[in-house]
RNA sequence: GGCCCGUUGGUGAAGUGGUUUAACACACAUGCCUUUCACGCAUGCAUUCAUGGGUUCAAAUCCCGUACGGGUCACCA
């Protein structure tokens, strides 16, 4: 057989040689230790929970080795395409605020970024293929392979096109020729070299060591249509986007022996690989892989619209990423995640479940340790996106609403209320006059109306200056605790014998905190008052006259 | 069904033959501190590493079987 003819045959149209593509697309100038990585997702639009911790380990690894993170669009399924999904993709990864190098959108030097508009790249490879007699096309029709398929069945032999089964490999240039001229449709294959006798051993960057048989079937390199399935793509893709580490799904593993295959006979150099492991979620009793149209709370617009920093989100993948992460955060609040050294062989082997609760935490954490300026600024700008009251009301108010947000912040502990910018509106909205209404109170302990309007009017006739400082003023609700019958300031002696006594200054402070919050639960109340002024008050009091 | 991977508390997990009476973090519980809440602090929370056997002076760690979970076997990615 004359492959160069048959190549010819198949590809008239291809001019160009894998040597012009490697001139196209150098080899990058890269330091030792430098690695290029890529996330590649298909574009069926916004992401979720699991697709930005899939991208964001390439990028950490490629940032932190001051390498490439490439994001390319894996779009050769035409029937999974959304409109905008591109886009939509693309924007949701922004907004974590990856530093992605290359993409469909900005471009770079190795694209296009789209598997669809990379056809030649493709051709040409497979043209090169079918040059050396490594590939060869293949006529049989839909029918034939469930014909064979269910031959082998049968006779319990393994499925596929391979050995014996793969009749097109022995057609003749003549019959090939035959058949194109009768617009016969064909799927072009790889011939297969492997014996699936064979073990295949190689070695995954997270999994470590591992043994599977090789592979022995003639996969199809480029479908009918033209367009190359996955595996043939992402060689070529990969290849001549100098790709150093391939980071994918674990499910792939176990092609990885034909992938291989495909690299050694295009003769490229193999990239680095590593599998990872999907988050997974919790579904009644049984754990699956986050899905987007099943989970809707894992999609990333979803913590989006609540307000979760995007940093805290990051901070919680780089926990699940690498375990000794957040013993290393402990020792170092105040540094990026960026300074830590993360590594493939810290990954955990299993597939990590989504915890909300710990992002959360790790989110109240962050907030927590932000400057007031910080937190107003990131409130205000979630504010203009989902709540545009809100957002003219703290703009209006913007002095004011930095100190209610500075309450017991910027200091040692600081207090850890928010974990993400709902949750602001909806435990201080009593600090706002316009939002301000007292449908109900929460009084504590003491909740005879009588008694409250006694108390209230002997604090604020007798005791009450706004100038005071803390000391002074909590003095002071000690001195109307202790002028009042029953009551007593100090906590120790009421602790021995609360019998003793009708209540204690946490139950007058109470009485004060509910007149002018509604709320039992606030923040510090000498901060309160002292914020809210003395006209505020006065009418908060009136409301309960 | 064949092949591959995995199984350590409610959760994420550390751990690769003896400093393990199983680290750390989240969650939970109790107590202390405290004008409420939050913070902080203290204590508790797997007598045991899916299970059965074996190797060894010694096993969560090595070997074999079983169970369970996940993946994969397309002109899907």
């Amino acid at each position: 057989m004359n492959y160069e003819e048959l190549a010819n045959v198949l590809y008239p149209d291809v001019t160009k040689t894998i040597a012009d593509l490697e001139k196209m697309y150098p080899e990058r100038n890269l330091g030792e230790g430098v690695e290029v990585t890529r996330f590649a997702p298909s574009p069926t639009g916004r992401m979720h929970l699991g697709n930005l911790y899939a991208s964001f380990i390439p990028e950490v690894i490629a940032k932190q080795t001051n390498g490439v993170f490439i994001v390319r669009i894996e779009d050769t399924d035409q029937k999974r395409k959304i409109e905008n999904g591109i886009e939509l993709g693309i924007a949701d990864l922004e907004h974590f605020n990856y530093t992605v190098n290359e993409h469909p959108i900005k471009g770079g030097a190795y694209g296009p970024y789209i598997q669809s508009q990379r056809l030649e790249i493709y051709h040409t490879v497979a043209k090169y293929l079918v040059s050396i007699g490594r590939a060869y096309p293949c006529f049989c029709s839909e029918d034939d392979l469930t014909k064979m398929r269910e031959n082998q069945e049968r006779r319990k032999e393994p499925i596929g096109y391979y050995g014996r089964y793969a009749k097109c490999r022995n057609l003749s240039l003549e019959e090939i020729k035959e058949k194109i001229a009768n617009g016969e449709k064909w799927v072009l294959r790889l011939k297969s070299t492997g014996n699936c006798d064979k073990k295949f051993i190689f070695k995954d960057l997270v999994k470590g060591t591992i043994e599977l048989p090789e592979n022995d079937i003639d996969q199809v390199l480029i479908k009918s249509d033209g367009i190359p399935p996955y595996a043939f793509a992402h060689v070529c893709d990969d290849h001549f986007m100098r790709v150093t580490i391939v980071t994918r799904d674990d499910s792939y593993i176990s092609s990885v022996p034909y992938h291989l295959e495909l690299w050694n006979a295009c003769g490229f150099k193999p990239p680095k690989f590593a599998h990872l492991l999907p988050l997974n979620i919790k579904d009644g009793n049984s754990v699956r892989k986050i899905s987007k149209r099943k989970d809707p709370e894992a999609a990333a617009t979803y913590y989006h619209e609540k307000g979760v920093p995007v940093e805290a989100i990051k901070l919680y993948f780089a926990t699940l990423m690498n375990s000794n992460f957040d013993g290393w955060y402990l020792q170092n609040p105040t540094s990026s995640y960026r300074d830590f050294e993360f590594s493939f062989s810290k990954m955990s082997k299993n597939g990590a479940l989504f915890d909300l609760e710990k992002i959360i935490n790790i989110s109240k954490n962050y907030i927590s340790r932000l400057t007031k300026d910080e937190v107003y600024n990131a409130l205000l700008q979630w504010a203009n996106e989902f709540d545009q009251e809100f957002a003219a009301l703290i703009t209006k108010y913007a002095d004011y609403t930095k100190a209610i947000l500075n309450i017991e912040r910027e200091q040692q502990k600081p207090r850890k209320d928010f974990a993400k910018w709902e949750d602001v509106k909806a435990s201080l909205w009593y600090m706002y006059d316009e939002l301000f209404n007292n449908d109900s109170y929460e009084w504590g302990k003491i909740n005879n109306l009588d008694e409250i309007k006694m108390i209230l009017d002997k604090y604020f006739s007798n005791y009450y200056d706004i100038n005071d400082d803390k000391d002074t003023w909590f003095n002071k609700v000690k001195e109307l605790t202790d002028s009042l019958d029953g009551y007593t300031s100090d906590m120790k002696a009421y602790k021995e014998n609360p019998d003793n006594y009708k209540g204690n200054v946490a139950d007058i402070s109470t009485v004060i905190r509910v007149a002018i919050t509604t709320k039992s639960m606030t923040p510090d109340l000498y901060e309160i008052l002292k914020l809210l002024g003395t006209q505020r008050i006065k009418k908060r009091i009136e409301l309960i006259k």
